[in-house]
RNA sequence: GGUGCGGUAGUUCAGCUGGUUAGAAUAUCGGCCUGUCACGCCGGGGGUCGCGGGUUCGAAUCCCGUCCGCACCGCCA
């Protein structure tokens, strides 16, 4: 037997017990005459103690002790006398009788404490050390804890947990795909899938009714600090439902989490549509902490001889309370941070209003008090707040608008995240124009139900048709996504046609699925959440990785296995793969 | 594909308006220490200043290129 106790487990009730204890060697504390070793594992350190009277060979052994060795020991739990009130097993200690050097080790790279003071970069590539210090595995136990409350949940409302393929059919829509080469079938390729998507529909097709899988899933795109190539979604799908249904189901299971796991009762999750969020908060993933929403002044300030603005399309404003005090410098910062390459504004327009109820702004030049006080009347503005103003045409300036907000809720302080405000974002619209491909996309995808109210619309003006799509979108983060499915084959050829497929590329594509619906397809919706999302966001942290027990870096790679990597001719031949590198020797 | 920041001891960083022998903390090694718990005290070792080129009497420092890391834009149905 290797341990009789862990090393969180011994307390002063154990006093007088011989026990055996295996675990890492934390530090070593060496006063002499006597020397204290800490030992840990995933449940604690317990305090052991050698001194004169340990026998010459445990001296011996002890010397060559070090960090990270693994060891074991006997010895009679006691009683300390001078205690840590610091840690669980505090008032103990191990007087150690027998000792044995389990696993030796090296100097690790750095150092295994709760504030290392290792970097990401050592830290990744000495993974297993990282997941030694406690943040970092308390992130992986919250996350064990949020998948076994899902499943929990779920079950109970009688869903089916299924596993589907991971080796698919590529599809040209979406993301890259990341592929796979079959060996059985020279040329052809599998694809890893971005999402069980079509999967999940057919479980609807076959009754199943109620489905969900914790799954990862793949896209090949560039990485951010919540963007990984393999990450894990919670994919659900339900039948005989309607879009209410749907979001009843997993604001349930959102609330149940946090109750759960948080302890924080959630309200209500209000519903907003797309186009709200989009002039109130320029973002489809509002961060409704806080207020300073857009003001639409456009009107307000025509023709008063100032060319930026006579000549926009659109002027918005946002009021940060409180924010009258900033001085010319803060402004310039803010003028700057706007006019950065990332948000790409060419200026930024503010209005200070002075406790005086005098208003001193940087375009002073052309508008008088009067018209400053019409800015401020429309923007809530009092004394001592500060208007900030851009303008140019719609799109761009609600996308700069919001990098602005979200600046100035950072700056003043509103964005608390130990507060967190769930809203639904409702009636996507179904389609978006891409440039690029001169083609409408599906923007979520493209077995999407359109409104039932819009579907004239789609011979006629198919950017303007809404969606039953919906998000879960909690402190501007976009947590869940999902829709209500087409079940009818011939809205469904409809869709595909729309979306610029030939009936042949539709029926090579997705012809599976078109079949499917030949033979009973319930009406069905489903959702997907981003479970390292929602991990992280309840661990507190702004990136996925720290909950990610082996994640991949900004580049894509597996910094500690050193992945991807080439492999030998010979795998190649048998794939009947002939590597031909552009670009490179 | 693009923008910004960074790369100096095992590690985290300072030094960077060019100028003796490149520093600090921590880790590590040795010595002392019987109640420590971030133990303390004394001492030692440890550097291709990412790489390549250039400017200069002289480059960690300035310039160009390149590689790597992080954040962001594009991209992510």
């Amino acid at each position: 037997m290797y341990r009789t106790h862990t090393c969180g487990e011994l307390r002063l009730e154990n006093q007088g017990t011989e026990t055996t204890l295996a675990g890492w060697v934390q530090r070593k504390r060496e006063l002499g005459g006597m020397t204290f070793l800490d030992l840990r594992d995933r449940y604690g350190i317990t305090q052991l103690v050698f001194d004169e009277n340990s026998s010459t060979e445990i001296k011996e052994n002890l010397k060559k002790i070090g960090r990270e060795f693994v060891i074991q020991v006997t010895g009679e739990v006691r009683e300390r006398s001078s205690k840590n009130k610091n840690i669980p097993t505090g008032e103990i200690e191990v007087d150690v009788k027998a000792l044995t050097v389990l696993s030796p080790s090296e100097v690790p790279p750095f150092t295994i404490e709760d504030e290392s003071d290792g970097g990401d970069d050592i830290r990744m590539k000495y993974r297993y050390l990282d997941l030694r210090r406690n943040p970092v595995r308390e992130n992986m136990v919250l996350r064990s804890k949020m998948a076994h409350a899902v499943r929990s949940y779920l079950n109970d409302q009688e869903f089916i947990e299924t596993e589907t393929p991971v080796l698919i059919k590529s599809t040209p829509e979406g993301a890259r795909d990341f592929v796979v080469p079959s060996r059985m079938n020279p040329g052809e390729f599998y694809a890893l899938p971005q999402s069980p998507q079509q999967l999940k529909q057919l479980l609807m097709v076959a009754g199943f009714d109620r489905y969900y899988q914790i799954v990862k899933c793949f896209r090949d795109e560039d990485l951010r600090a919540d963007r990984q190539p393999e990450f894990t979604q919670i994919d659900c799908e339900m039948a005989f439902v309607e879009q209410d249904d749907v979001l009843a189901m997993f604001e349930g299971m959102t609330k149940y989490l946090f109750k759960t796991i948080k302890g924080v009762a959630l309200e209500d999750f209000p519903k907003m549509p797309y186009a709200e969020a989009m002039d109130k908060y320029g973002s489809d993933k509002p961060d409704v902490r806080f207020g300073m929403t857009f003001n639409d002044i456009t009107e307000l300030v025509k023709g008063k001889d100032f060319k930026i603005f006579d000549a926009a399309e659109y002027v918005v404003a946002i009021c940060a309370k409180g924010a009258g005090s900033y001085s010319r410098k803060q402004l310039d910062a803010l003028t700057k941070y706007v006019q950065r390459p990332q948000v790409g504004a060419k200026g930024m327009v503010y209005v200070k209003c002075n406790e005086d109820r005098t208003y001193k702004s940087s375009v002073d030049k052309f508008y008088n008090a009067e018209e400053l006080q019409k800015w401020a009347d429309v923007c809530d503005a009092e004394a001592g707040d500060l208007i900030l103003v851009l303008s140019g045409d719609k799109e761009t300036t609600q996308t700069q608008m919001c990098e602005l907000r979200l600046e100035m809720g950072r700056q003043l302080d509103l964005m608390d995240k130990n507060v967190f405000k769930p809203l639904w974002v409702v009636d996507f619209p179904l389609l978006e124009w891409d440039d690029e491909t001169e083609r409408y996309h599906a923007m979520h995808h493209p077995f999407t139900s359109p409104k039932k109210e819009d579907i004239e619309l789609i011979d006629t003006d198919p950017g303007k048709v809404r969606a039953n799509a919906y998000d879960l979108v909690i402190n501007g983060v976009e947590i869940g996504g999902g829709s209500v499915r087409i079940f009818d084959s011939e809205l469904q050829a409809k869709m595909f046609k729309l979306l610029g497929f030939t009936p042949e590329q539709a029926e090579a594509q997705f012809g599976f699925l078109m079949n499917a619906f030949k033979y009973g397809a319930p009406p069905h919706a489903g959702i997907a959440f981003g479970f390292d999302r929602l991990v992280s966001m309840f661990a507190g942290l702004s990136t996925i990785r720290d909950v990610i027990a082996f994640p991949k870096n900004n580049s894509g790679r597996d910094v500690m296995m050193d992945a991807p990597s080439t492999i030998a001719d010979e795998q190649l031949d048998e794939l009947e793969i002939k590597l031909d590198l552009k670009g490179k020797e």
